[in-house]
DNA sequence: CAGTATCCCTCAAGATACTG
DNA sequence: CAGTATCTTGAGGGATACTG
């Protein structure tokens, strides 16, 4: 059990991702989902996690459908994990932490990892937000509308 | 005090990230602040949270330089807290999680708030990130490239 | 109003042992 | 190997009183 429950039915989109994103291991599990960990071992060494977390956060990132237990790719018993669709499309959320992390969280000189495009080796490029019209969408260039329940 | 030390220092640019924002309340703390909030009355208000709380992690916003600290816009003796730079760069994380909550955190035909477009009114296109030749980049095109210390 | 200072408590997280 | 079961700890968070 766990995980501040208010948050669950909270009217904004950002609070109830919260409830499932918002704490310092979830994203860091997705994030090495992504990377190609499918094992309840590699999350666990990987991350250096105790083992009871790392089953609960498992458990809820399952329940939520982000995860999916499948048979193990090699002939073993074992289940893995694997990203759904659903989870997949958490791809944003990890590459806006990743490249804001990357502009803002080291030294100059600093060396850190990087994405890069699988096809051409070059570092990803930057997530962008465009208006209709094709023009960058800045943050001041949208607002929320509220909508009535 | 709070916070996890360990991932300060981490070498995933994720994780660094995660030492400020992974957790409950900052990431709607820069939400309300892209919302137009900025004074301490007004995030404490449309958040709910214990003072105490709010001011600590107002605190680290600030130490890292995400908000900042700006005379009042009308003529009282307060300070506001705005977003510096660095913090509106967090924009993408924040559309990230609203758009992600959209789609998969409702149940169909329950009403939720939108992100629109000031100048159109149009709804905020998805977020999406592009390759360098233009194409759609999916989570399978890319990969991180591990740099040496 | 915008915090600080205390006190308290819950629960997220860790450690470890055990099981199919 | 992949968990579950137990126990313990400490930090994250809440409530409230106080201050410039």
């Amino acid at each position: 059990m766990a995980k501040q429950e208010s948050l669950r039915a909270d009217p904004c989109p950002m609070a109830r991702t919260l409830y499932i994103l918002g704490d310092r291991w979830s994203l860091l599990i997705i994030r090495d989902a992504f990377d190609g960990k499918r094992r309840f071992g590699d999350f666990q060494r990987s991350l250096g996690m105790a083992k009871n977390i790392l089953a609960e956060r498992l458990k809820l990132l399952v329940e939520e459908e982000i995860l999916q237990m499948v048979p193990a790719s090699d002939g073993s018993t074992y289940q893995e994990y694997a990203l759904t669709r659903k989870g997949e499309e958490l791809f944003p959320i990890i590459v806006a932490f990743r490249q804001w992390g990357e502009s803002h969280m080291y030294r100059k000189g600093e060396r850190h990892s990087v994405l890069v495009e699988r096809a051409t080796g070059k570092p990803v490029k930057r997530l962008e937000l465009r208006a209709h019209d094709g023009s960058p969408l800045n943050h001041g260039d949208a607002f929320v509308k509220k909508l009535k329940a």
